[in-house]
DNA sequence: CTGAAAGCGCTAACAT
DNA sequence: ATGTTAGCGCTTTCAG
């Protein structure tokens, strides 16, 4: 059928194993030979079969990425990072999008207990526990990202440091009144997110009245979703306190639904109510959103070196490392009241 | 290492062959064996090396997508139809994201590497010339989803048609002076839908100033961005022309920035223009947008299905199958001014 | 019905 | 330096 290093091997007259070794770049071969071996390779087009390769070599120089079906911006922008960087060293990415946790199990399962993938990655999901034991003792490459078990190498998102950012900056504009609407507490994130902004207000000496904490109540994504935000601002605006001149929003899609609630109700923003949110998503940018910005294609890239890294050092020390959020300042938090729409 | 049909064969005091017979449910198998063979392979935690089992049937149970790298909510949503039909049929998923035309060259070259997937997936991107000729004799299993070659299986969104319910909508309401916003006309979807647009209202006999048409010369994703219905509307008003009481917005991001721009010059929605865009992405519901749904999960779970099908059938005649996108009718249009933020 | 054996295409250890 | 051979784990004839 197709051409394989036989059909080489006998057209440029030399052995199987010689094919084999150029095509491998591997030392000792004449580079007499290895120019006739190369340039019968590209007359016959030939094409390695990875099967077989991965068959031989036991590794398959693809990995898995398991991440959340209802996917959002923040994966697509990590995912981006991840797959760039996997092409440019020759590995291709399989992807699986897990419905609920038993989903993570099966896929944990077919893409790890044997030679399908070299590794895989994790995304915001929780890593079953029922794992954890095997996939330790067999040393499984498996990188978690936007998710943590101190068992193994993880990437996240320094969610206190960031919640402290945003709320210093609020607190630098002299907002003394601010208000919080926050996805789900049952996302870890969530919870951390608000932490932070609690002990900042604290640590400055800032008291807000425990009705300015909105808290999801949302299944679906964990809160963070634009229903949620709307539906958040609109439960606040519902309990007759007085309108804080600031609020701290736990997610940039959140965000879009506080800016369309308060627009319902003919509250401007910046000059009535400053916004400031979380992630940097490709939309906020649009919608001038002053937000703690996350490098999820930089997380990626991170991920996969972490992986190769571990697939190479079996046995080097777990690793975890958080990203510190940076604050990109727009107009919805009035610092910069001036539209600006084309920013790049 | 991990255990094998060999470690399972002594085991069950057979032979290899038969535990692939059992393995694979093929017949002449005494159910006696049979159960001894499924318990010791349960019981020694047996998985199927799926590189093995692929060198030997020839076959990966694997399939790849070619996207374009700046992905959009449209992608994602045809993604996930993909993945979770994928998913069911035992299938995997390999992405690939080509930021131009080079690389989906690279991709497909990659891809179609003897046996590596069984076929391929190419999304909205053009198939490169130099790849039909060989792509089509060698019968190589190729479905384009959002994009078209006479020689190869498509998925198309019938834009024409889509285009012309929006604006027979609009028509409908009784507006007569209709303006288009539309994306950059190097695509072919914004060059359907307007010649759409056009000729539907030259059917009804209505006539609009030229200047009512604004096409996008933006680059990036074609136009298709916020930033470009922001630019497009904005560039409108600034023309001078009477504001028409309806816009045929070719996208609903675009509509988003469109919305934005309407609001800066305090022009309402739906009160003063009506807008009908075109997608129906998540996003959609969300800005109460009246729009042309495409059904994109169903447009994924349909290009896996025509996949398989090739791949069973390599000498079935090619054929292309355009989806018509249905109204989706919002507050966006007038129609129905009530708000509807929780919509389903 | 089932065991044995021959590949699938490639790598790598072993000869020469 | 290069040819030969033994697998990698599984499917699939081919005998029996």
């Amino acid at each position: 059928m197709s051409v394989t290093i036989y059909d080489i091997a006998r057209e440029a007259n030399v052995g199987i194993g010689t094919v084999s070794r150029v095509l491998n770049n591997s030392a000792n071969v004449t580079t007499e030979t290895r120019e006739r071996v190369i340039t019968v390779a590209r007359k016959l087009n030939y094409q390695p079969h990875a099967f077989a390769q991965a068959l031989a070599r036991k590794r398959s120089n693809t990995l898995s990425a398991i991440i959340p079906f209802f996917t959002n911006y923040f994966f697509i922008e990590v995912l981006q990072g991840v797959q760039e960087t996997l092409s440019t060293l020759g590995y291709d990415l399989i992807i699986h999008g897990a419905n609920n946790q038993q989903q993570v199990g099966e896929y944990l399962q077919r893409s790890m207990r044997k030679g399908r993938v070299d590794g895989t990655l994790l995304f915001s999901l929780e890593l079953p526990e029922n794992f954890v034991a095997e996939f330790a003792q067999k040393k499984v490459p498996l990188v978690l990202v936007d998710t943590f078990h101190p068992q193994f190498d993880s990437i996240r998102v320094d969610n206190a440091g960031g919640a402290t950012i945003a709320t210093e900056h609020l607190l630098s504009l002299g907002h003394r009144n601010i208000g919080m609407i926050n996805a789900n507490l049952q996302s870890a994130p969530a919870r951390e997110r608000l932490a932070s902004f609690r002990q900042t207000l604290q640590q400055a000496g800032v008291t807000i009245p425990e009705g300015n904490i909105v808290n999801s109540d949302e299944q679906k994504n964990d809160g963070f979703s634009r229903e949620s935000g709307f539906r958040g601002m609109m439960e606040f605006l519902g309990r007759g306190l007085p309108v804080p001149t600031a609020f701290f929003v736990s997610s940039d899609i959140q965000a879009i639904g506080v800016l369309a609630a308060l627009r319902e109700r003919n509250i401007r923003v910046p000059e009535d109510v400053a916004i400031v949110s979380f992630d940097d998503v490709e939309l906020a940018k649009n919608f001038d959103l002053t937000t703690m910005r996350q490098p999820m294609f930089k997380m990626g890239e991170l991920a996969v070196k972490k992986m190769i890294e571990r697939i190479e050092h079996p046995d080097a020390p777990v690793s975890s490392v958080s990203f510190k959020p940076g604050l990109v300042i727009r107009a919805s938090c009035g610092a910069n009241k001036q539209y600006v729409f084309h920013e790049q």
